[in-house]
DNA sequence: TTGAAAGCGATACCAT
DNA sequence: ATGGTATCGCTTTCAA
């Protein structure tokens, strides 16, 4: 027999009139064969004939043909910022790709670089997927939701901060956790509190909501509160800490554990001491705070299991006009240590 | 009973046909119209009739139809490991999408959860993509490699520390890292060094050849190696910091910024100085290895940016028979700070 | 138990 | 300047 299946630059694809000739049959015994179906009868020597000559062959099935005859994928399309978000975040989001997959979803990360809302959305709708699951910091607009639903979309569902028109919501209230940190530096008799807000593109889906958590909380407590722009760099948290003294201040909390972790080191080195003059308070929750010194005061975030998620999508797939929309998925709660 | 699901009682999807009925035309006119085919003169106002009824009724094309007319896809398969790695690597994989992305390419990042190098290597070529670019992490088989050329791969590329029968190789040396860190640490007079191996599965893609870079240079040099077993948790890290007496070492280098961070604190707080009597080495060059104290020294790694890279994936795709096994891909320098 | 054939949606050749 | 139509690879009635 055939030893080593010589390809040459332009062997052909495969495909099923392929095996079917080989295995003398049709190409619908083919199908059958191979998607095991159930309501046809093939007798085993037929069956094995089949095998054996799509694993000489080297056959495999073509998705794209095959959805479209189907009139239907299973694909569920993840758009992703092109932006890196941190790291407890990357790694929710790859939870919840995970158990996509598991639930038997193909799961395209689809990087959406610099196209507008309704652009993007048009490129989403050419790939027909059965759900958008758009993570919050990712453009979506109510026309954009239209177009997806128009072209055969079950579910187009945001994750994140806010609702958008049109789609079933799983949000993510950021406020919870900025309004966590701020009531536990209120607590601590803290009366002068700024908020970091990154000076990075993209972030501000999440570091608006956190903002406005916390000044609800601070302002109701009639305390004071800052937002104070500074870049993931050494020179822009030198800068803010080189002005610290001016803006009067005693707390802030800065956004994340990695920002805290700068600035809280950019307040040292410039003699401010953290807690005594200035408390500091983080969010995520990351292992670094706890190697710090001071140990980082942190605002831990319980976000949902990827398994939940994963299952709220496949939910809508299956009922897209049941309710969906689920507020309960965050919550937030300080861990506080020893820089507050 | 199972009919064909009518799409819901909305509107069915709209297709070329939909379009073409209403601008009153052929689909082939529409097909003109919708992709600038030069080839043939469409009037004004035809064009104009066409792109109004396509407005109208929000038509999208069908990227599966299409592709499947056309013979091939721009898609790149980006497999995916289900495994974070670090923040230096992942940003990479980002940027490199995005760089796909600007060169018209479709990247689907798949992941590959569970399944064997060749059932995945299966379920890739299901997509036809025009070209896999397999990070390290993931397993890929020379019989893998096979069988997405023949589904049509014109290109299938490894991006990592080893090559695979078969396979484009842009391989990224590891060992260069654990070399770049070895010789400094020798310099510096240290002469039993220890090793961070992460207990992470998945990462040893990474640590083995980074390892063997180290013992490579020291034994060279006629000191001492020792590899240790970490997982990134204070735990893990504590436990090795308790018997670091009894190892005898004088220096250590710990894989990457994060697990030397992780190191060094415990160390410390086992009453061990640093770098008097441990000298710490990490490697990424990570912001935060500048805030530690004393300063984290560490290893630079130079990665290609995401464009040569994806300027390389698609020479391959135009030229699958031209070379493109490239081997200076990643420099390594150290910087030494004050842990070492 | 198997096969013939009708599409799924889009494109490109060949007529008109 | 347009339209008819074969075709890509696969699934699924309906017939034999």
């Amino acid at each position: 027999m055939s030893q080593t299946p010589k390809q040459s630059a332009d062997s052909p694809v495969p495909t099923s009139t392929d095996v079917a000739r080989l295995a003398g049959v049709s190409r619908a015994t083919v199908s059958y064969v191979l998607n095991n179906t159930s309501a046809v009868r093939i007798s085993e020597p037929t069956r094995r004939r089949v095998r054996e000559a799509a694993e000489e062959l080297g056959y495999v099935p073509h998705a794209a043909a095959r959805s479209l005859r189907a009139g239907h994928s299973r694909i569920v399309l993840l758009p992703t910022a092109h932006i890196p978000v941190g790291p407890l975040y990357g790694r929710f989001l790859n939870e919840v790709q995970w158990a996509l997959r598991a639930l038997d979803y193909t799961v395209v990360q689809y990087g959406s670089l610099g196209l507008g809302a309704d652009e993007a959305a048009r490129a989403w709708a050419e790939l027909r997927p059965v759900a958008v699951l758009s993570p919050g910091e990712i453009a979506l607009s109510p026309h954009g939701v239209q177009v997806l639903k128009r072209s055969g979309a079950k579910a187009v569902i945001t994750l994140g901060p806010q609702r958008v028109e049109g789609a079933h919501a799983l949000v993510m209230d950021q406020r919870a956790i900025g309004a966590a940190a701020a009531a536990h530096l209120l607590e601590r008799g803290r009366r002068a509190i700024g908020v970091v807000v990154p000076a990075e593109e993209g972030l501000d889906m999440f570091s608006r909501p956190r903002l406005a958590g916390v000044r609800k909380a601070v302002t109701a407590a009639g305390a004071r509160v800052e937002p104070l722009t500074m870049a993931y760099d050494e020179e822009s948290a030198a800068a803010l800490a080189g002005r610290w003294r001016e803006l009067g201040l005693d707390a802030v909390y800065a956004y994340n554990d990695e920002y805290a972790q700068l600035l809280m080191r950019a307040l040292q080195d410039a003699g401010i001491d953290v807690p005594g003059e200035c408390a500091v308070v983080g969010a995520d929750d990351l292992l670094m705070g706890k190697l710090l010194r001071p140990r980082l005061s942190t605002v831990h975030i319980e976000l949902p299991t990827g398994r939940e998620i994963a299952e709220l999508v496949d939910r809508v797939v299956r009922d897209p006009e049941g309710e969906a929309e689920r507020h309960d998925l965050m919550a937030a709660h300080t861990i506080p240590r020893e820089s507050s």
